[in-house]
DNA sequence: TATTTATATTGACAGTGTAAACATTATTCC
DNA sequence: GGAATAATGTTTACACTGTCAATATAAATA
């Protein structure tokens, strides 16, 4: 008859505050991102979420880390089977803006400074690291090259890094100019520059 | 005796809640900026700074253009007397960046992704193009030089651009990293990699 | 000086993050 | 199985936020 105490533990509730939190900050930002609207959409208290997360903080966290990891195996499929070093490191570069285009709310999390202090978050930094040891394997592998450019690797790599970051932010957020190519251009134009930079480089 | 009336109006209630506000994005993000507090800072009541912007993204869109104002004027001087086009290209990402450095609070607002919809606010998006004329004009003269690249100016403004916004944004915003260089070195990293990529391209 | 305009105040409302105390259901251990 | 414990949820409360409406004061102007 009563089927309320059904319902009590909502069951789901993480992992539906995260996707939530997620849909909202697809359009917004994170001062659109509010706790007591997430509960009210799952049906729920207003103080459940944080039995699930210490704070507010602590939910976004876990977006970064999400984004983290899908960035990972995004790079990881990318040049997967690729045996040219150069042509590898254009496609991790292309797979880097494919992510950003394909989870824009994960990669504005992930860098667009919405932590105070990164380093509060042992395992955020770790995740961090792990996937940067992939760059430095590719740039690596490229620096073996006869043309590679007479730099440290450190420099290199950042050089390579900051294009195709400077690409994603530049495309992602609503930059208004007339050289950022409309939305069906963007992944071409991605294409050139990195190819054009990466074999300015290399060869 | 009564002195009160005397601070009735604050006089200069504006430039203090600008440049108060500014000093709060310094340390701390968009979360962290409260009118009130602002209000309660400058001793006036909490509703007083509604005389001056109508709310609080109005007050940040003036910060973008502040920004932007200074940007623009820090690249003019950058590239002020240099006449080998290339050089001139060099210093003027290098002025991007040390705007950045030098200003980091407005950096992330101005492309931080802070407002919604930029488009809303003509002004700015005024001045953003007015600012991007110069790039079209320093790449432009570097265009016309025998080893150019053989690709369109949009191509090529846009790679400029990305690099030294990536690099801006890599360094500015805490990301955890071995290649990331200390504050004292980030100048001549940037520099470095500017002018390796400059060349790359140019020669 | 009288009137208009710019600037500030008080008070209110709805929304927020989050802490404390309490309630219900699930899980685990004897 | 039943009892203790842990996990999950609710209610209530507080201090804070953005912002509106009505009002007061001072400055500028006619």
């Amino acid at each position: 008859m009563n089927t309320k105490k059904s319902t009590y533990h909502h069951g789901n509730l993480r992992e539906v505050l995260i996707s939530s939190a997620l849909e909202i900050l697809k359009e917004g930002t994170l001062q659109d991102l509010s706790l007591r609207a997430l509960a009210r959409k799952a049906g729920v208290s207003q103080t459940a979420p944080y039995r699930h997360f210490e704070d507010k903080e602590a939910l976004i966290v876990v977006l970064i880390e999400e984004g983290s990891y899908i960035l990972q195996e995004k790079m990881l499929n990318a040049i997967e089977g690729i045996d040219d070093p150069v042509e590898r490191l254009i496609q991790l570069g292309a797979s880097y803006y494919n992510f950003a285009e394909a989870h824009p709310a994960h990669f504005r999390l992930m860098f667009g400074g919405s932590l105070e202090c990164k380093e509060k978050y042992a395992s955020l930094v770790e995740i961090e690291q792990k996937g940067y040891e992939l760059v430095k394997f590719v740039v690596g592998e490229c620096m073996k090259l006869p043309g590679a450019p007479k730099h440290s690797p450190e420099i290199i790599r950042l050089s390579c890094w900051s294009l195709v970051h400077g690409l994603a932010n530049l495309l992602l957020n609503d930059v208004h100019n007339d050289d950022i190519p409309s939305d069906e251009d963007k992944r071409a134009v991605v294409s050139e520059v990195i190819s054009l930079y990466t074999r300015a480089l290399f060869d």
